[in-house]
DNA sequence: TAAAATCCCGTGAACGTTCACAGTCTAATC
DNA sequence: GATTAGACTGTGAACGTTCACGGGATTTTA
């Protein structure tokens, strides 16, 4: 634990809120301007009956006092909060960071709040705690970006939550009457295996993102695909189980050589785990990509900078968000304006391999 | 001009929700309950004032309604949203992602929701458009995460939005009235800077981060002390400015080499930089840490797995994000208690060195 | 020229909750 | 037995906005 050592002798700053200016309403710009609030809505909304010399007018006035609707009140009446509820397990990985990136981006340029509720998979009622909230703050729509295996939860989230906000799934199983947007993990997966066959590697292993998350399980899958079809071994000796860090790829390099010393290339399920494995091949003198070829997944920026360049599976994960709202937005739109509503359609980004010096 | 968002264009509100089951609200739980809606108001909020009976009644009926309360209704009527506003740059680096999720952690846990504001530096008005939606959407506090040089839009911001919320300032210079939390980025760098002279490197170069940036600017101040201290060369021939980036820490290199050949060790204003100035060295055949040492900043987790493992200066940004949120969410609790309220106390996390191999 | 349409603006109600206050009933006190 | 205190519950207004509707003045159409 570090130690915080204040810096200055505590700003006493008596802050009582008898202080505080009241709030600048509507009314009061109605009284300034002579007509009625039902004007100043009218120009704030841009709506057309009003004439040019009051909008004008009500417009100078807004600015003279500073004045900004407030958007509570406004969210109350209309019953639409402009907001967007995103939840997510956090952003210190690489893949849910981006996909936050792409979302936040496409959001703000769409107009819409975004709520975030991350979810913490240790807490059991998290899950619930996250269906009061976005409930609570009458979020117009929901992205779900915390792909579990079973579907259970998600399955009962959105039968609560669907009554009141349209919600698109992401990177996770298909799910009865919503729309699911996913890379195609499998593929990918599968690509990087197939290079490495090609590449004449014949013992491959995989280093496996955690169980219960569905990216991984397909990740496994494309691994298993490519090796059933080129006749090649595939057992559970072969795969050892990570939690997307380097250090669970350097331990899992280590345990999976122990197990069958004929390795000659692994399949990382991530990049931080495919720098572990780089550094533990290096530490046990198994020269990459000579003796060891290693694949991983994700393309981040710095995977270039590894050494030996990392040979990866690339993928648009800030596409994948731009793309899950901008479709949120428009079943929204929609749905306000009575049309017939066509739910956002299901998706898969295709990704591609990006071959470097790893393998 | 103050942004006023128009709600939508013209909508026509047919209203027909036919599909939506209405809304279950306070009164459809009175009615059931037989009681007023007051009481249902006071069962919810934890309210002395009721009778066990009563309230073992209204919680069934509330169960078997699944009633929730209308977040925007309540923060209507108290004046308060609950929210905090989070003023950032995106989380795609590893110290935003970092300190963001600190900020996330502690707000779930202290009942805050967030409300997050990426700026974009490129667009000259999303200053406004940041301000106009904290101030619309009822924010009690603000977190302001995005230290830029100058601090001018910093006060400017400061000054509109100070009347409604009380705002935290992170890594940046202190501004009057209002708190500043930070990491001593200053001493970070010294510390570092100081460890590679220790080793016996004397001509020491920085690669620096971008130049309007306060961290940079106090990284690099940092170099300077401790190369002045030790009457070093420490001249601008000795700094590249980098944007963060991998491939920006090897162009740096690549460039700094070639200005002043006799250059023996960097200072890396980030970790990801650092790799790029390890990549670098490694092609143009410079051994580290023997002919070049490498020192960064960050800690990141990745950075243990670099080859070599990098020497570089650690600091908890989670922690500070944590401690932005309690400060503030203490001067929230004691404004709204009408007590005296001392802001929040600025302060300086301290950060310390990771001795790994590169230098 | 009368009727209809258009433009512009205002009035009262409503959204779903909490606040301030006023009550009623029972138990305790003098 | 009257008074007081305490426990519990209800009433009407308010938060700041938009909605549905109404209506007068002006212009267009028949």
């Amino acid at each position: 634990m570090p130690d915080v050592n204040p810096v200055s002798p505590r700003f006493a700053r008596t802050h009582t809120n008898k202080h505080q200016p009241a709030r600048i309403t509507i009314r009061h710009v109605a009284a300034e301007a002579g007509v009625s609030v039902q004007t100043i809505s009218r120009v704030i909304n841009n709506h057309p009956d009003v004439s040019d010399a009051t909008r004008e007018q009500v417009q100078q006035i807004i600015v003279k006092l500073k004045y900004r609707p407030n958007g509570i009140a406004r969210s109350l009446i209309t019953q639409t909060s402009r907001t967007l509820g995103v939840v997510a397990s956090g952003f210190q990985l690489y893949g849910p960071a981006q996909l936050l990136t792409g979302i936040e981006r496409e959001a703000t340029e769409l107009g819409w709040h975004l709520l975030l509720q991350i979810v913490d998979p240790h807490k059991p009622n998290d899950y619930d705690r996250v269906t009061s909230n976005l409930i609570s703050q009458n979020v117009d729509g929901v992205i779900w970006a915390y792909p579990e295996l079973t579907g259970e939860r998600e399955r009962a989230f959105h039968q609560q939550v669907q009554p009141f906000a349209q919600i698109v799934f992401l990177s996770m199983e298909p799910i009865r009457g919503s729309p699911v947007l996913s890379i195609d993990n499998r593929l990918g997966a599968r690509l990087a295996t197939e290079h490495l066959i090609r590449r004449g590697y014949r013992h491959i292993g995989l280093i496996s993102g955690p169980k219960p998350l569905w990216s991984s399980e397909q990740r496994k899958l494309g691994w298993e695909d490519a090796l059933m079809a080129a006749k090649l071994p595939h057992g559970p000796r072969q795969i050892a189980e990570g939690d997307w860090s380097s250090a669970s790829g350097d331990a899992g390099l280590t345990r999976l050589l122990h197990q069958s010393p004929k390795l000659d290339a692994v399949f990382a399920s991530n990049d931080q785990m495919a720098l572990g494995v780089l550094k533990a091949a290096h530490r046990l003198g198994r020269k990459v990509p000579k003796e060891l070829g290693v694949v991983g997944f994700d393309d981040m920026p710095e995977s270039a900078y590894f050494s030996p360049a990392l040979t990866t599976v690339h993928h648009d994960l800030s596409q994948l968000g731009q793309l899950a709202v901008r479709e949120l937005s428009q079943a929204l739109h929609a749905a306000r304006e009575g049309k017939p509503v066509s739910a956002p359609a299901s998706l898969m980004l295709q990704p591609w391999l990006v071959v470097r010096e790893s393998a």
